[in-house]
DNA sequence: TGTTGACCTTACCATCGGGGGAAGGTTCAA
DNA sequence: TTGAACCTTCCCCCGATGGTAAGGTCAACA
């Protein structure tokens, strides 16, 4: 947010701001995700400088991965400040397990199909033992 | 596929064969994964032995991460006995790419959040370091 | 023979996190 | 005044799967 940005701004700049998506900033407030905004006469929405950093909020969160729900969760959290950073931390723990969970199933494809590109020549011949463990060959 | 098995079956010992839900039988039928199979008079599916080992291929797809897309190729080079093992393993190495990039994605979110968690106190307080790097703090 | 319950059929809607585009209104600068 | 760039809402699409509804069929049992 650069000095130089005049208050409040319409849903383009807010969404340059937050490197989000136009299209995804009115979606988040279907969603609830954030506060419906003031509007202009024209039905035009007008972002303050506290719902672009909402906004960024989000996109953070979305980096690291928090679904929409848990995103909700910790706005909400963010915005009350007598909140417990134990309500946080539970909701971090959980995706952080729900990624470990993730992660190992995927590196368990890896390494199975790891093994089997090893064994398989790669040529012009029919023989291939990916396909032999996919028909469970047998 | 137990010896007692008398063919052709109908979808739900299909389904069960593959360990598939019948559901998902026909809506691998509708994107062309599988052959349409025979019907009796009244419009039932039924599903020979090939059938059933046709499912039982996309399952062990599915179970290493192939997308429809990719099983609905190698379905294909399993049926062609002239393929080259070479287009198997370029599929099977591109998923492996694939996989690779996503876990990597996936284990950068969980140092970040690993991090924050342990210098994140998890008690009535409400100061989190974890809010704190949503917000982009500052 | 009739009924019952398990099975089958198609068809439509929901999920999740977006993207695409149409049809139309607004704002602003040249 | 006109044109571009912007905004609005609305609906459809992706991938892989689940749910549910409304109706037809089949087999076994009374």
């Amino acid at each position: 947010m650069s000095a130089a940005t005049e208050w409040p701004v319409p849903i383009g700049v807010a969404a340059r701001l937050s490197n989000i998506s136009a299209k995804m900033v009115r979606h988040y407030e279907s969603l609830g995700l954030l506060e419906a905004v003031a509007r202009t006469d024209s039905g035009y929405r007008q972002y303050g400088e506290a719902d672009v950093r909402t906004l960024q909020f989000i996109k953070r969160g979305r980096e690291l991965g928090f679904s929409m729900a848990e995103i909700a969760e910790l706005v909400g959290l963010w915005h009350n400040r007598s909140r417990a950073s134990a309500s946080v931390k539970r909701i971090a723990q959980k995706h952080v397990d729900d990624l470990t969970q993730r992660i190992e199933a995927m590196q368990a494809m890896q390494r199975t199909l790891a093994s089997l590109l090893k064994s398989c020549h790669g040529d012009s011949r029919p023989d291939c033992p990916i396909l032999d463990d996919l028909a469970g060959c047998c």
